[in-house]
DNA sequence: CTGAATCCGTAACGATACTG
DNA sequence: CAGTATCGTTACGGATTCAG
């Protein structure tokens, strides 16, 4: 099964640098619920419930940074600040449920893998086939 | 444009985790290559050139442990070992093809996005206009 | 050739405190 | 409410060395 049809090596690079951006622990979990609608700041924090407010500040930065998300301010008091996936980030959320179908189809193909990986590993060698 | 078509809350965990798992430095890399058919470790090495023969042990440990790669020892002398995708990595390679394709065609937009915004918090404390 | 083990620097992450 | 600053811990990754 050979799936030649383009530069590997070039490809594979270009998915590694996406990867890294969108790679990180909370990227996706905050494209994801922004694929909801717009939210807020505490607003985001709260449903994604484990991150910290710093890790949130500094995943939508590099997600506005990289044109994924905007972000509004309205200078109220208190003030209140609006995140918005783009258009381009929209197209990246499509593409991550492409992902997330996959995984959710295969995820306990994998987790059985780790645990036969893992339980092999702890009985030594003495078995064979 | 609303794609609330399922669970996202409990979609974007099983992503996350995914990501976490094909999201390291190295990971796809590997997988694309063997995508092009089996490879041994040190050939692997030398495609990918950049990757320490520590890092590509543990990737390529990792990958089989979830199932995503086969490790096929030759008893020989010197000894030859040969990794190659299985089933479910060869799924995985077609998902993150589509992944591919998106940061092919997409690509130019975040890095003259991630040129602009850089540019705009440059010009932030001394007026340039 | 393949790979394990060790040491070490860096970057990522989290908790807390403080500002506008 | 939204965000910054600082600090400590941990995980990741690279270079080197040793072993089968």
């Amino acid at each position: 099964m050979e799936l030649g049809h383009m530069n590997v090596t070039g490809d594979c690079k270009t998915v590694t640098g996406v990867l890294s951006r969108i790679g990180d622990k909370w990227s996706v979990q905050v494209v994801v619920q922004l694929g909801q609608g717009p939210r807020r700041f505490n607003e985001l924090r709260r449903i994604i419930g484990d991150i910290s407010q710093r890790m949130l500040t500094l995943t939508l930065r590099g997600l506005e940074r990289d044109g994924l998300v905007t972000r509004t301010v309205y200078p109220t008091i208190p003030p209140r600040v609006e995140y918005k996936l783009t258009e381009l980030g929209c197209s990246l959320l499509m593409t991550v449920r492409g992902l997330g179908d996959w995984a959710r189809q295969h995820h306990h193909e994998i987790a059985e893998a780790r645990r036969r990986y893992d339980q092999g590993a702890s009985e030594g060698e003495a078995d064979a086939a």
